[in-house]
RNA sequence: GCGCCUGUAGCUCAGUGGAUAGAGCACUUGCCUCCGGAGCAAGGGGCCACAGGUUCAAAUCCUGUCAGGCGCACCA
């Protein structure tokens, strides 16, 4: 198609019907509106001004020379204002792409434009201090369909989830279990002010007097506090371990921060650094140049009183990732980390790679509702609604394909009331339904003995009409929109995508009846099933093809091939977004 | 004050240089003697926040303004 477009614009420069001193590399999409034709390229428009002639009348050299050309593959190209070329394609071309969905099934839609490149994804990465909430939750959603969409497109990928083992927030999280564990025995608490108040700490904090007895009290606070802190995170770590495996998301390697420390990682970092001559001490304290790098200003990585700040640490971590040989590092973040992205980048860059190789998506916050209901939550006030209570009140089908429907840096209003409803109007339902139907059609065609065709055994003429070819062409665009969600890591495209598919089969399979009725229902019947029904006036198409097309077992044959391939996208793409295909519902 | 994200139908959002800006919900009206009605068809509804600029072409790119959200630690 682009080739043809290309050898065309080579030709008329060399016999001189248009002196175009450079060929551009043209670009050909599907037009808005069908009724344009299959493709469309915009070419013309852009020699105009080179070439000194109109558009239009550029447009019209091309589109003689292409059908001189290529008369097999172009049925028609027509030239519409303001100097768009469209192509019509012989329809005979369409039903490839039913063949080659048959013939690719599962791997229809892969590509290899990853070219191999690895790619280390970071998501989720919840600190082990609390169990998963609903923002968790989108990040694992969206982490794990874009691993699936990035390894389809040719990508070597690697799931990491980095646990914030260190630091201050692990020492919060054992002086508030210790303080529970204090109140339970009847000490003096004093519970931290910032400290965590969920009910869970106090489940934790009963646990170690089950295991504990009284023991704790009589080491020092300090030690007690290390003990609870680390006991805690370890069983939180766990919980959250179960919580993604529940949810079907899963990681290749879990990055403790703590052997950063313990490897002496975070100064071998910092000693590379002041060797590049990247580093500066002041007041004190030892500063990162990150400003060289764009970033606002340097950045202390080593605080007066000699402890490493979180960003050593992170620094530490990301030239881990780059050491271990990644060619892009791929981090999923809370949007509330945004102001940290230049720091990151700077790193990545001290450390002699290209800027490009660390790609951050934001993802914003998630707000629940029931119906009209806002659900408040109060992370601090432990009061919060968790990605398990999530899971087990809509199911992790339907979760997915929330979090998954919004781009990631918007905000998302998430139903639950929506989500768990059985029909229409939840999206979930729709998409799965559509595969479910066919799955049910297949079962239904089998019990009347019609065995299920493949491409080969059907008369693929009977595909040609509108309806149809509609929808071959919207299972050609699967490969298409793979390949523009993974470039732009945007797994949202594809849940539009299936929506819009599944919109098209049911509204085909509405019009359109596949398999005969059942013989007992025919008795007083003599006359022939007819297809299409003449909804209204109006329906009256452009003329030519008919309406109706008598039920043969033939045309039931095609239909029924033409649809097994609708569904093997369908669950291409579910599979895809780690979402069931459900046979039955 | 500085930075990042967002502003599109009543609501929730797609659409990142192309032709007449789309979908779902909500609202109105129709469609099952029949393969799953958990479905389909039709209808109304828009200064794409505002103002300039770049371009043959702008919701899309640039500049400014306004509004909302989030950041701006020798916390993590």
């Amino acid at each position: 198609m682009v080739d043809a477009i290309s050898m065309t614009l080579i030709k008329v420069n060399e016999s001189g019907e248009l002196p175009i001193n450079r060929i551009p590399s043209p670009t050909v999409e599907p037009p808005k509106r069908p009724e344009w034709g299959d493709f469309s390229c915009n070419v013309a428009m852009t020699l105009a001004s080179t070439v000194k002639q109109s558009p239009l009348k550029v447009a019209q050299i091309l589109a003689t020379n292409l059908l001189k050309q290529f008369p097999e593959l172009f049925k028609q190209v027509d030239v519409a204002p303001p100097g768009f070329l469209n192509f019509t394609l012989h329809p005979m071309c369409w039903i490839d792409v039913l063949r080659a969905i048959e013939s690719h099934d599962s791997s229809y839609g892969t590509s290899q434009i990853g070219k191999g490149t690895s790619i280390i994804l970071e998501f989720v990465s919840a600190n082990p201090t609390g169990p998963l909430h609903v923002g968790h939750g989108r990040g694992a959603a969206l982490g794990q369909a874009m691993a699936s969409l990035l390894t389809a497109s040719g990508y070597a990928v690697s799931r990491e989830f980095y646990i914030n083992d260190a630091g201050r927030q692990l020492q919060l999280l054992g002086r508030s279990v210790y303080a529970r564990y204090r109140e339970i025995l009847g000490k003096d608490s004093n519970f931290p002010e910032d400290g965590y108040y969920g009910d869970y700490i106090k489940e934790l904090a009963e646990s170690f007097v089950h295991s504990h007895g009284e023991t704790l009290l009589e080491q020092p606070p300090d030690e007690a506090v290390a003990v609870a802190a680390h006991a805690a995170s370890q069983i939180l770590l766990d919980r959250i371990k179960e919580d993604l495996s529940l949810f079907g998301v899963n990681f290749e390697t879990w990055f403790s921060e703590t052997t950063l420390h313990s490897k002496g990682l975070v100064q071998q970092t910092l000693d590379e650094l002041r060797v590049r001559d990247l580093v500066k001490e002041e007041d004190g304290a030892l500063w990162f140049r990150s400003s060289e790098f764009g970033d606002d200003k340097d950045r202390v990585v080593k605080k007066q009183d000699g402890s490493y700040t979180y960003l050593a640490a992170d620094m530490a971590y990301h030239r881990d990732k780059l050491d271990r040989g990644f060619d892009t590092l791929v981090n999923i973040w809370g949007a509330d980390h945004h102001g940290y992205i230049p720091r990151m980048t700077a790193t990545v860059q001290a450390f002699g790679h290209e800027k490009e190789s660390l790609r951050v998506v934001l993802v914003q916050m998630v707000s629940l509702s029931r119906g009209t209901q806002k659900i408040e939550m109060s992370k601090r006030a432990g009061e919060f609604v968790t990605l398990r209570e999530v899971i087990e009140e809509v199911g992790s089908d339907a979760a997915k394909f929330f979090f998954l429907m919004r781009r990631a840096d918007t905000h998302l209003d998430f139903d639950l009331e929506l989500a768990k409803q059985q029909s229409s109007d939840n999206p979930v339902y729709y998409v799965q339904y559509a595969h479910a139907r066919l799955a049910s059609v297949f079962r239904m065609a089998q019990e009347r003995h019609v065995t299920l065709p493949t491409m080969e055994d059907v008369d693929v003429s009977l595909l040609l009409g509108a309806d149809e070819l509609g929808l071959i062409k919207t299972l050609a665009q699967y490969p298409f929109i793979l390949e523009g969600s993974a470039l732009a890591l945007e797994p949202h495209r594809i849940t539009f995508y299936l929506q819009d598919l599944a919109a098209q089969l049911h509204a085909y399979y509405n019009k359109h009846r596949v398999l005969p009725a059942a013989e007992n229902s025919v008795k007083s019947e003599d006359r022939p099933h007819e297809d299409g029904v003449p909804t209204n006036g109006k329906a009256s198409n452009v003329g030519h093809e008919s309406t109706k097309t008598q039920l043969t077992p033939d045309v039931t044959a095609a239909r029924l091939a033409l649809l097994r391939q609708v569904q093997t996208v369908l669950r291409n793409g579910l599979t895809l977004l780690g979402i069931s295909s459900p046979e039955k519902m």
